[in-house]
DNA sequence: TTTTTAGATTGCAATATTACGATAAATGTT
DNA sequence: AACATTTATCGTAATATTGCAATCTAAAAA
């Protein structure tokens, strides 16, 4: 088929997967690490930070912000793009989560 | 095109990428969480617990496996499968410390 | 040894993703 | 107004992913 069966999932572990699935690609780690690295948001030259074509990078944008990744904001002619903190909060205590219940549990059998 | 250039990209990059787009799948999702859940480790009723047919499951485990988020012991005729924690240390590694530097910054252009 | 059980692999169809050239829309500049 | 700049969208080609039926392998049980 191809097509994710979302329904049979639950509303969390399709928000999770979907954040997840977002930062499942080398462009888009490169785009959030470097709306990290750059001081203010006005972040129109991602694209000659990145080895990708303009379009290519307008996509992946338009992916994280579809996520709820990044908040974008017009701003004149340009565009600031910036980290929505909820977003990588939920991921942080997803994980962090997953590690205390692990160490917890001493999960030793593999 | 369709393929990813992951050579333009940073080792760290591609590594987390990896990771996060094997979380990307809800049906992962309920893996991981299916494996948390369970005590013993034999886990080889994911198949009952999953709306997904046997190929499907196996499928989605292997590529689990391939990210280095899960284990896999041959137990058997059954198969042991549990959470690699380094792997999940990683990502809330990764996610703790965008979220502690983006508090520092208090990024609120947006 | 035959049969069952657990899991992987193969092959295939449907859909999604990735990437980019061309083009459009909208604001800024001259 | 004419042009430049910035970003989005469209169209399209190449590749990847998802899902399953059918089949295969290997160990366990009979």
């Amino acid at each position: 088929m191809g097509a994710t069966k979302t329904d049979h999932f639950t509303d969390k572990q399709n928000a999770i997967a979907t954040l997840a699935k977002a930062i499942g690609h080398p462009a888009r780690v490169a785009i959030i690490e470097y709306l990290m690295k750059v001081d203010t948001c006005i972040c129109g030259d991602i694209v000659n930070e990145l080895p990708l074509a303009q379009p290519t990078v307008s996509q992946h944008l338009k992916e994280l912000k579809n996520a709820g990744l990044i908040k974008g904001n017009i701003e004149g002619n340009a565009i600031c793009y910036c980290i929505d903190e909820k977003a990588i909060e939920k991921l942080q205590n997803y994980f962090g989560n997953i590690s205390t219940k692990l160490t917890k549990k001493k999960n030793d059998c593999c």
